[in-house]
DNA sequence: ATTATCTATAGATCTATAGATAATGC
DNA sequence: ATTATCTATAGATCTATAGATAATGC
């Protein structure tokens, strides 16, 4: 007890990635505020000298969480088919704490408060603008409509992909769309 | 009070639809079982006496939920194009607790129980077959996998269409994708 | 003196069960 | 007699707050 300023900004960073990966693993509601402070290393009395209240933990983790794929748009911005073939990768849908939120918490944020949403929505325009830039040069005709099939491929096809239980099933589906979407995106007359 | 057996069927139906409905509204976790009694027209004591656990009521109410696409997979297996429409059309993106499960519970469905999931895979495996079949025939190689690309495309438009606040970005998503799924369908050298 | 954290708990849920009630159905 | 439903409640959460404790920081 008795901590210091700079403890305290330790704890809310380690508050705010624990929650930021438990709501992509579990759900925003799979993780209890004693939950979080006990694997952040504290209890639930501290938590409101952090947060006013679960809904604005809530807020700033998502957006904790969109700063997670900056690695990965780097990476499509010089390299769009391998952006696709990491996004579409085994190992992006076993790690669903650290993966794009985009697939792990699709179906929770329409049910969000409009705050988040609106986080949400800036990310999600980002990311078109991302993909628009990235697609190849000979595309020259409806790009924000192909950068928009992009997105909601990789987004839907990750999401069934981890909604199965069919092992094969699964691996059909990432290796199919991927295939597919590169393809898709190589101008038919080379 | 003192009801037939015709009586209690008719509440087991009531419990189930409401609860179907429910669940894709406001997710699995998003009703108690006293709102979903009460939203039935009965009280909680009734509840155990038609489930065993909640858990036996999610999985039937989304085995229940699972028929209202029949109508849906009726057209677009004659219909392949104006399925596509439908599917992405601002009415089955507002109308949330009758729309298609895949898009509604995507990200709760990974979380329930391996029963539940193995319904789903089973309802995967059938609307994939289903848009094999109805590809063009002039599209010959690769059909599994463009079917996989199809309900991804889908799923993940309708996921991301409802998820954002901005209506106009909403409307793009949705109308992009469906105009780019109807070209990609488009045999290209028609 | 202030504050970052702790323990303890109030108040509001939610699942599941117990026991009462009033019809059905043999 | 059986049973479909009801009311009431036990037991387990979960959010948020109150008050104590022991350092920090002026």
């Amino acid at each position: 007890m008795g901590h210091s300023q700079a403890d305290k900004l330790l704890t809310h960073e380690r508050i705010l990635n624990v929650a930021s990966k438990g709501f992509r693993d579990l759900g925003i509601d799979g993780m209890s505020i004693a939950d979080i402070m006990g694997e952040a290393g504290a209890t639930v009395g501290a938590f409101y000298k952090h947060f006013d209240t679960r809904d604005s933990l809530v807020t700033e983790a998502i957006d904790l969480a969109f700063s997670d794929r900056e690695q990965w748009e780097a990476k499509t911005r010089k390299n769009l088919r391998g952006g696709i073939r990491d996004y579409l990768s085994y190992e992006h849908r076993d790690n669903v704490a650290s993966s794009c939120i985009f697939s792990s918490l699709s179906s929770d944020i329409r049910r969000s408060q409009d705050e988040t949403r609106t986080i949400y929505t800036e990310q999600m325009k980002k990311i078109l603008g991302l993909l628009d830039e990235s697609l190849p040069l000979q595309i020259d005709v409806n790009r924000h409509q192909k950068a928009a099939m992009l997105f909601a491929a990789l987004v839907g096809a990750m999401t069934l992909a981890r909604s199965t239980n069919d092992e094969k099933l699964s691996r059909k589906i990432l290796k199919g769309v991927a295939d597919e979407l590169i393809q898709f995106l190589t101008p038919s007359n080379a």
